[in-house]
DNA sequence: CTGGGGAGGGGGCCC
DNA sequence: GGGGCCCCCTCCCCA
């Protein structure tokens, strides 16, 4: 990005000065077509293959040479903190076993609900952008990261694109001058509340970001960032 | 060099 | 599912 443009700081613009953000933000064609997003392109056999290494067993058998026993001590949940008796674990209840972590459920139902909540953060991570290399979990989390690419948000004053409404709101301010969020200590006024937050931090006598070398505090995590890449001397 | 303000981005949560 | 909002973070610039 280039240097910010200096305006002047109190000019009053009507809120009808940029352009109000499409409903469909979404370029329908070529961004949002049928290749982009569908599990055809994505779940490839290489995606397939990280999830289930094994392969094979996505169905729900248990994977080839899995120790399953050191892996079901571990997300037991709390529900059997003794060793499993022959008795107490029928085979019936081991007919879904989870690709991921090995637990094993007696339906297919319950192992579904499992994978739901908790096994498949990753497998979910299957919409990916066009533009770049990210991936998302949803078809929304993609289609909000895909506005960082597309940028509706349209200033009217000076033509600069935002990826959120919310974002060109703010920037509105830097011509209006308003400045809606105001310090309780000193009264001096912000445009932007993360702004004010950081502000509030610089009231405080213990900041929010520490040292761990030398305990001294700072109010942002890139001032405390260059204090320890310049090299602190360990002392106050 | 340090501290602080201004501006902006991205993810997540809630309605 | 989408939009609004919040939070956290980063970068740049300046005193």
């Amino acid at each position: 990005m280039g240097p910010r443009p200096v305006l002047p700081p109190a000019v009053l613009v009507s809120p009808l000065l940029y352009e109000p953000c499409p409903l469909s933000v979404m370029p329908p064609g070529e961004v949002l077509g049928g290749t982009t997003y569908y599990p055809p392109l994505v779940w490839d056999a290489g995606l397939l293959s990280s999830l289930f290494p094994a392969g094979g067993e996505a169905a729900g058998g248990p994977a080839p040479g899995l120790d399953l026993a050191a892996l079901s001590s571990e997300e037991d949940e709390g529900k059997s903190s003794g060793p499993p008796s022959p008795a107490s674990a029928p085979a019936a209840a081991e007919r879904f076993r989870c690709a991921q972590c090995a637990k094993a459920y007696s339906t297919f139902a319950g192992l579904s609900k499992h994978k739901q909540l908790h096994c498949d953060a990753q497998a979910r991570k299957c919409f990916s952008c066009k533009y770049c290399e990210k991936e998302y979990v949803s078809l929304g989390a993609l289609k909000m990261h895909i506005r960082s690419h597309t940028l509706p948000c349209v200033c009217k004053m000076c033509g600069k694109a935002f990826s959120r409404p919310w974002l060109l709101q703010g920037h509105i301010r830097t011509h209006t001058g308003e400045k809606p969020f105001s310090c309780t200590h000193c009264n001096r006024a912000f445009a932007d509340r993360s702004n004010l937050r950081a502000h509030l931090q610089t009231h405080s006598d213990v900041k929010k970001y520490q040292c761990k070398t030398c305990s001294r505090t700072f109010s942002r995590m890139s001032l405390l960032h260059k204090h320890e890449e310049t090299g602190c001397s360990g002392a106050r």
